[in-house]
DNA sequence: CAAAAATAGTTGCGAGCGCAACTATTACGA
DNA sequence: TCGTAATAGTTGCGCTCGCAACTATTTTTG
């Protein structure tokens, strides 16, 4: 961005984008998030069990936990109280390094996504995916990939 | 969603668009509210002086103005709160309902918003519409319009 | 190898927001 | 018309989360 901006607006097409994606973003997901609360999760548990589902012996360091899951540290340390309350997630420290921490996923964790993620992929079907052609999702993927390129969210 | 749900993963396809939305949706408000903090404005502070400046006599129903802004009525009475310590926004009793008040945005609001949204435009563009194709902003807007035909938010 | 810097994680604090409960006002139904 | 229901808004409380400060460990560097 310039120093001196030079506005250059939102075409009509442009806008009627923007204002679909940033008007209907925030109701997806409360809607997504929705689905999840009859099995007592929320959409910050699911997805720091399903981060820990995909990884190697389901457990991250929690520093890369916080990373992927866009958090702060103090945030993760929060969020982790409560799953490991549930004995969904439990915390293991590193023999090696004497300053990290893993977050390994419990059996009773492994279970319980494993009987949420099928309502949870139902519903993402039915709230976005089968509302959208082929040719929409593909620009979809598309679309944020660019996107996500241009933010480089550092490091 | 039928009470057995009978699972249907997500293709490769599919797989690729979410991750590449979800993923990339956080991001994409982090870094656009990121360029508003220099003007003192956080993205609720400036949504809510967007609303006000698009309405009729730069006013709104406190309760309308929750629905459009997506806040619990206890949550727009807080943001109230900022908006109005910093002099943009006032609340004034309407006379024929005594029940419901407005939220009027103030001249200095109004100065504010001008100066401001040029730069949120350049953001906009910068980090989301600029890198897209005309084909991928149509494919947006058409895809995000059904995803919130298919949500019918309530009211 | 000692001192400085980087890294991992936790804790105190404050901001934002939703829910439930409450007050006040208006609309409606018998 | 009176009583009930609906509507508008605020307040108390709890949850999530980021920032700054802190501790405890490496790692780097002069």
């Amino acid at each position: 961005m310039t120093a001196v901006t030079r506005t250059k607006w939102l075409s009509a097409s442009e806008m009627r984008a923007w204002l679909a994606y940033i008007t209907t973003s925030s109701d997806l997901q409360r809607a997504i998030e929705r689905d999840l609360e009859p099995f007592g999760l929320d959409g910050g548990d699911y997805q720091l069990l399903a981060m820990l589902s995909d990884a190697p012996d389901r457990r991250m360091k929690m520093c890369d936990l916080a990373d992927t899951l866009r958090l702060s540290r103090s945030g993760l340390t929060r969020r982790m109280e409560g799953v490991m309350r549930k004995k969904l997630v439990e915390r293991v420290q590193s023999e090696s390094d004497k300053r990290v921490a893993y977050a390994v996923m419990t059996k009773k964790g492994m279970n319980l996504l494993t009987k949420v993620a099928p309502h949870h992929v139902a519903s993402v079907r039915e709230k976005m995916i089968d509302r959208l052609s082929d040719g929409e999702i593909r620009a979809l993927a598309t679309a944020f990939e660019k996107i996500a390129a241009g933010l480089n969210v550092d490091h």
